[in-house]
DNA sequence: AGCGTGACGTGTA
DNA sequence: GTACACGCCACGC
């Protein structure tokens, strides 16, 4: 959105940004609502770039499992305990009532 | 243009 | 329930 750089990065980022706190999407989730039917690995992808990008919440997306499969990424715990601090509950690196929490952009946006 | 790779998803065994 | 393979799209070399 703030750019033109007609990378799928904007619009994974745009998209996670938008993403409530205390909520959580999945990779194909996004990718869906951008219009890939199977590009959950794009968003995954993307999202190893938005280590660049502080701003981006990427501990609220996981994958469709509900599982932290980021959380290495971000260094121990601390993907699940930044979740935990929005009223998440983890256990075993996967999301408690993943999909009561479950923020869909193509149905939320909707 | 082709090959390899990736924080995935789904299906089958 | 676990393990493996295929598919899918975009980027880097």
């Amino acid at each position: 959105m703030a750019t033109d750089k007609s990378s799928i990065f904007e619009d994974v980022y745009a998209v996670v940004r938008l993403i409530p706190q205390g909520r959580v999407t999945s990779y194909g989730a996004i990718a869906q609502f951008l219009g890939k039917k199977s590009g959950a690995r794009l968003v995954g992808w993307a999202m190893n770039a938005s280590h660049a990008d502080p701003s981006i919440p990427a501990h609220r997306v996981v994958n469709s499992s509900g599982i932290l499969t980021g959380k290495g990424f971000f260094g121990g715990n601390l993907m699940q305990e930044l979740l935990e601090a929005e009223g998440l509950v983890i256990k075993n690196d996967k999301i408690v009532d993943f999909k009561k929490h479950l923020w869909i952009p193509s149905e939320e946006l909707l």
